[in-house]
RNA sequence: GGCGACAUAGCCAAGUGGUAAGGCAGAGGUCUGCAAAACCUUUAUUCCCCAGUUCAAAUCUGGGUGUCGCCU
């Protein structure tokens, strides 16, 4: 089986760093776990690795999409397969950095993703139904078509409740949540989490933020929206964008705008480790333990090397 | 110095005699085609302090302390 080292972690925890100290030291390329670095034009919002950082090392799935196009996990799978599939045949080790829990999930894990694709026009009447009738009313429906589904999800979880409607109409349901935990036997890989003391961390969130505005995020946004985005894309839901965009749109001040874009990042953090912890084989480093990011760096690539 | 208002959780607060709403922050969690999304759970044995009235006080009375406003 192919080795294949997944580094995993809070945002501003400093994953980019170390996983490119880990690809320089294992002939490693990296494919970003990122549902946001994916986007062109996204630059300094959703914290890409600096152009200088790409050329040490060789990235995948960093300004793959135009954030004018809908994307999901299910192309994410494809994309992300293929790529490690490339890194493998030159003989490389596949380094997969990122923080989004359930594209990592899809590769990790045999996630067969359900016949049944999007469909707006569906979406957009159950949603008007649910907009008339209330969210019991399309819950119910739901239990009628799929029991096993509507256990699992919460009557208020409107969105979901949508797309198990949709499968459950337009095919086989979505899939159990079983399958969800069969590891994949495409690769063997090793999980490193990073993480850092909870006061540490948040710190490091609000530095990050004021930096970006520092570096011209508001103007980043302003830009982004001439190509013709709108706040409704899903690329625009980002943290860092949606909050800006609701400033330029005259609805929050500046002030409140970069506090609102902590705060979320640091309710992001606390949702990507609640995701991480379930992972049993991940090996945990707490950099907040060690002197300095060159000691914690060693002392993980000990660790990989030991293996 | 005088007059007035206010004092409830880390913050914003509702509650004017019947046993402490709600929101934010914090903490924990869920996750199969929008995932930086969406959703769930949880947080005051006590209302600035002391005394009193009452079966019963955050709520009424007196005193103290503090904050703010106005006046001199």
């Amino acid at each position: 089986m192919s080795r294949i080292i997944v580094v995993a972690g809070p945002t501003a925890v400093g994953k980019t760093k170390y996983a490119i100290e880990i690809a320089r030291r294992f002939n490693g390329e990296i494919v970003s776990c990122d549902s946001m670095q994916l986007y062109k034009y996204m630059n300094i919002g959703s914290a890409k690795p600096s152009l200088q950082e790409q050329n040490l090392v060789k990235h995948y799935l960093i300004d793959t999409i135009d954030p004018r196009k809908e994307f999901s996990v299910a192309e994410y799978q494809t994309l992300a397969k293929n790529a490690i599939n490339e890194i493998l045949q030159k003989g490389k080790t596949p380094i997969i950095s990122g923080g989004t829990g359930l594209y990592l999930n899809s590769i990790l894990y045999e996630m067969t993703f359900s016949e049944v694709y999007k469909d707006n026009e569906l979406r957009k009447t159950l949603y008007s139904d649910f907009e008339r009738e209330g969210k019991d009313a399309l819950y119910e429906r739901l239990k009628a078509l799929d029991s096993k589904a509507a256990e699992r999800i919460h009557p208020n979880n409107v969105i979901k409740v949508i797309r198990a409607l949709e499968a459950a109409i337009k095919g086989n349901g979505i899939d159990d949540f079983q399958s969800c935990q069969l590891k994949t036997k495409d690769y063997e890989p090793i999980l490193i989490g990073l993480n850092r003391e909870r006061s540490q961390l948040y710190e490091r969130i609000n530095m990050r933020v004021d930096m970006m505005v520092e570096e011209g995020l508001f103007k980043e946004v302003q830009e982004i929206l001439y190509l013709g985005l709108k706040a409704s894309d899903i690329s625009m839901k980002g943290i860092g964008y949606k909050e800006v965009i609701s400033y330029l749109e005259g609805e929050i001040t500046y002030e409140d705008a970069i506090d609102l874009i902590k705060k979320n990042s640091r309710h992001l953090a606390k949702r990507q480790l609640t995701w991480f912890k379930r992972y049993e084989d991940m090996k945990w480093f707490n950099i907040s333990e060690y002197q300095s990011d060159e000691d914690a760096i060693e002392d993980i690539l000990k660790w990989i090397a030991k293996l």
